[in-house]
DNA sequence: TAGGCCATCTGGTCCT
DNA sequence: AGGACCAGATGGCCTA
């Protein structure tokens, strides 16, 4: 399935892994034996004791945070646990279709190699840049030296924006800029 | 083999 | 209270 064969993680200590606590009743792999599917393999890292000396984000509010203390059987935890797992994975997964949006939505030399996420963002960056410097130019504002829009060129780019919004509709908008872009390629 | 990139797990925090 | 978001950790795959 996946493009690079990632395999699914076998790894990694559960969450419901025996160690913590005598657990009374359940089975403790029951839930992520038989993962059909990368979905499905439960498996992550047991960083208890790692993480709790070096705390992430303690800087916030005071060290001695005490952990939320959901469901109070093991075994509602570990549910817990597998829900938001699976939440965060679909999160991922939505995240990951935009950024492949993004990609098809930058012109860029093709290779057979895809963009990686921080290039696609650096690329993102720089063509938006670049459409703003010729928008801005084609109606007599244009970008400082910093490719940092000012406070004015920001408001000229916004009414050019809405001015062909109103006259032509998106699609007008989508062709204006082509048409743009176009047109400082020949210049 | 090292380094880059990525998927996934995890627990803390924020938001509704 | 529960879901979304975030960032650290970990380990797998791939390429130079």
């Amino acid at each position: 399935m996946k493009s690079k064969g990632k395999a699914v993680k076998p790894s990694k200590r559960t969450w419901s892994d025996p160690e913590p606590e005598p657990e009374p009743d359940t089975e403790p792999g029951s839930s992520e034996q038989e993962g059909s599917e990368a979905s499905v393999r439960i498996s992550g890292s047991w960083r208890g004791s790692l993480r709790s000396a070096d705390r992430k984000r303690q800087g916030g509010a005071g060290g001695g945070r005490r952990r939320r203390q959901h469901g109070s059987s093991t075994k509602e935890r570990s549910i817990r646990r597998l829900e938001s797992n699976e939440r965060e994975r679909q999160r991922m997964h939505k995240l990951n279709n935009a950024f492949q949006a993004l990609r098809e939505a930058i012109p860029h030399v093709k290779t057979d190699k895809k963009l990686s996420k921080i290039e696609t963002l650096t690329l993102a960056k720089n063509y938006i840049k670049a459409l703003t410097t010729i928008i801005l130019d084609m109606s007599g504002a244009c970008l400082p030296a910093d490719g940092v829009p000012s406070e004015a060129s920001t408001a000229k780019l916004l009414q050019c924006y809405q001015k062909h919004l109103e006259e032509e509709g998106e699609e007008g908008l989508t062709q204006y800029l082509t048409h743009m872009h176009t047109l400082s390629q020949l210049s």
